[in-house]
DNA sequence: TCTGCGATAATA
DNA sequence: ATTATCGCAGAC
């Protein structure tokens, strides 16, 4: 029996274990819940392929950093970048794989002052999380979450599936900030949805 | 609303 | 030197 949060669905493990370019768009309308009754709508995702991929972290083999990244399917991998920002990713395929998606915007759902507390800045709701280090800003995700388990639930953040279906019709584009395989259509969203980084 | 650019520090 | 970004300033 699935593990269930307020009768919505845990992501079971196994929906990590497969290739990041078949879970990106199979997160999309699925709901990331934090400890504290913040919680968002996956609109937007991208995959990092690994190996294969020269724009992943994972791209040269292991290090100190992308550690997570080879660890089991299901826990996050949270990273530190541009001198000042935290992104957030669930690790997939096997272990030792390093292969994941990187979660690139929320639709705000519930928690929203507090969000607001964390982000002074953002003058909209929409401005709260549509993006990879606003989302992280907004839902209070740094180094510190790097390794939880999302599928145990035990680190303070889990993903759940209320029953809405992922998009009939989700947009692939080219990932964005990234140099090397650019072109690589790796990035999905919610078509319409005001919250996706952008247009 | 859109575009260009500076901040800021770990990584390789 | 580069970077899986954000937010400000200035133009329109």
């Amino acid at each position: 029996m699935a593990a269930r949060i307020d009768g919505r669905k845990i992501l079971p493990r196994a929906f990590f274990r497969r290739d990041s370019r078949a879970v990106a768009p199979a997160l999309l309308n699925k709901i990331l819940v934090g400890a504290d009754g913040r919680s968002g709508r996956i609109v937007e995702t991208e995959a990092y392929c690994g190996a294969i991929d020269p724009a992943a972290h994972t791209y040269r083999g292991k290090t100190a950093r992308n550690a997570t990244m080879f660890g089991p399917p299901g826990k996050m991998y949270v990273y530190f970048t541009y001198g000042m920002h935290w992104c957030c990713n669930t690790v997939c395929g096997e272990e030792g794989e390093g292969i994941g998606v990187l979660l690139r915007a929320l639709a705000p759902l519930s928690g929203l002052e507090i969000m607001r507390a964390h982000r002074p800045k953002a003058r909209r709701d929409r401005e709260l999380c549509s993006g990879p280090a606003r989302l992280t800003q907004a839902m209070g995700i740094s180094g510190v979450h790097d390794g939880i388990d999302l599928v145990a639930g035990d680190g303070g953040f889990c993903i759940v599936d209320d029953g809405t279906p992922p998009p009939r019709n989700p947009v692939a584009s080219g990932r964005i900030g990234v140099s090397r395989a650019a072109e690589a259509p790796w990035r999905w969203y919610v078509p319409g949805d005001t919250n996706v980084s952008r247009r």
